[in-house]
DNA sequence: CTTCAATATCAAGATATATTGATTTATTGA
DNA sequence: TCAATAAATCAATATATCTTGATATTGAAG
């Protein structure tokens, strides 16, 4: 129940679901990135992704500083229906906008 | 967008979820069985039953002034697969106490 | 028409969650 | 060691949600 209801409310947020939409549509990518992308404000994202990320949707690779999100594989049954009904939402996505390899990714 | 979100949002509370599982394993209920039955006061109980019903999740059908509450048939594909985990959590149900059957039900 | 029972809604306070800007931590490279 | 950058965490405020008790609504019965 704990774990469902973990789940759950982390589903329960409309900048989630989207920035679940845009990771698993642009695969790995790092929050410099994500907030380039997205437009959000580096300690908001970071929030949202550490939710989702205990919520058991997404893995965080740490290389150097830099932090890769993306949605963790394998997904148990619920999340991976969870996200397959995502996917069925035809969500708008922004552009992927990639300071991380521009050199402009000053935080 | 809106329509899922209000899907998760009904799902996002231990509450509700039970009131589903109550629901799904013992069919139209009224009120006030729910209310004796989970121990809820009628106010809180009447809550939650209107946001699962706005959720799309419950179907009401009232005889007199009886408000019969079961699970919407049929459910869409995601809140039935959402029902489908419910049913896999295990969750312990109290037993069911009907009021309305035995002249007790005077709220 | 009046009363009563079942349910719904409202108002107030309590609790939880989201947003922002500031600060902290960790890692890299000079 | 020190400075700089990416990311995480914190503190304060704003907003949303939950709970409770009171009140309103609706239908049935006298």
């Amino acid at each position: 129940m704990e774990n469902y209801l973990e789940a759950i409310s982390a589903l329960n947020d409309e900048t989630r679901v989207k920035l679940l939409a845009f990771l698993d549509h642009h695969g790995p990518l790092c929050v410099c990135d994500l907030q380039s992308s997205l437009g959000m404000i580096q300690s908001r994202l970071s929030r949202h992704l550490k939710i989702l990320k205990d919520g058991g949707f997404l893995r965080v690779d740490r290389c150097g500083t830099w932090a890769y999100y993306s949605i963790r594989s394998p997904l148990d049954r619920f999340r991976s229906e969870a996200l397959a009904e995502i996917r069925c939402l035809g969500i708008e996505l922004p552009p992927l906008v990639k300071l991380s390899e521009t050199g402009d990714c000053k935080v």
